[in-house]
DNA sequence: GTCTATAACTAGATAGAC
DNA sequence: GTCTATCTAGTTATAGAC
């Protein structure tokens, strides 16, 4: 993987359309008009259009990987709230890669490199449902990590987000104290 | 808005087709080779493609729409509530299309009929909220709005699910009492 | 490493026969 | 009301000059 100057700023610009106006309603010409060169250049930093969203998604993936890898070695509420933290800190540094690979549709998240995240995600949700047997409980984990992702998109890293997200998920999942 | 087999047949195919691959992601052609029919006759019973997904998404925006003004005239905790019952109904009546709305990239969703959907989705998040004002409260909404989209998304209506997505957004935006 | 020009293909939409 | 054939414009990708 070399780096180059140019090669970076298409990476920086295909970013920001596929985020805003999907893969497949962003053209090479777009992304050309952007980085200001023609596509022509684009294509000979990159083998396809495809070629350039894997790029761009791979640093995200990779840290996805990593948070994975953390959360094997945990179990039970530790694995939660890791789980909880570690994503949605990834997810406000990777707001951009994460609104495209969750808008994205089936065709092209069938695609590498996306196969290889969607069984990280799945873990994931495991993770945020803590091992819970009810099926609503199931569900209120596939709420809160979709809900999270979703919200998070395209809004720059701060402070007050980064908190909130952490206090709805764990008032969301933590199981309430029977009645009140 | 005349009503024939075909037309109904049409717009049934192509909510199945945009639900998963995205209107950009699906062609005249797709759909054409769907209902057995030549492209020509897509565009006899349509103007455009994007005439097409007006009409199926028509039905659901006029309900979100009602249950806006049901909304308007209620308050405080009993607007929460039959916002979250309203929304959920809804969504998991119409789940292939809160995933074409949902999923939308932004130039799709910034024609008509999206233009109207959008203030409307904004209220039943500030009914969510309930008159917060803590920002977080605010993102928690958010959070409960999206997430309950997304996972209806594509699945059919079910008891099971319907409670569970009901039970969270009342965990998650129901301010917690105090401490515990 | 970047360009212009163009090939090869697919898209949405139209014309006109039946 | 549906079809085949076609138009025009836009797409990804390649060829070859500089």
């Amino acid at each position: 993987m070399v780096r180059t100057k140019t090669r970076d700023e298409i990476i920086a610009v295909a970013a920001e359309l596929f985020s805003r106006a999907g893969f497949k309603g962003t053209s090479l010409h777009d992304i050309a008009a952007g980085v200001g060169c023609s596509k022509a250049t684009l294509l000979y930093h990159f083998d396809s259009k495809e070629a350039i969203l894997a790029a761009l998604i791979a640093p995200a993936a990779a840290e996805l990987a990593e948070l994975d890898t953390r959360l094997a070695v945990l179990g039970g509420a530790a694995r939660q709230e890791a789980a909880i933290d570690g994503f949605v800190d990834l997810v406000l540094r990777y707001s951009r890669e994460a609104g495209i690979i969750y808008y994205g549709s089936q065709d092209v998240l069938c695609s590498p490199p996306f196969a290889e995240v969607k069984p990280l995600i799945d873990n994931l949700c495991a993770a945020f449902a803590a091992g819970a047997t009810d099926p609503a409980d199931q569900i209120a984990a596939e709420v809160v990590l979709a809900g999270i992702s979703s919200v998070a998109i395209g809004k720059p890293d701060d402070a007050v987000l980064r908190s909130a997200l952490v206090a709805v998920a764990k008032r969301a999942l933590l199981t309430p104290p029977m009645k009140d």
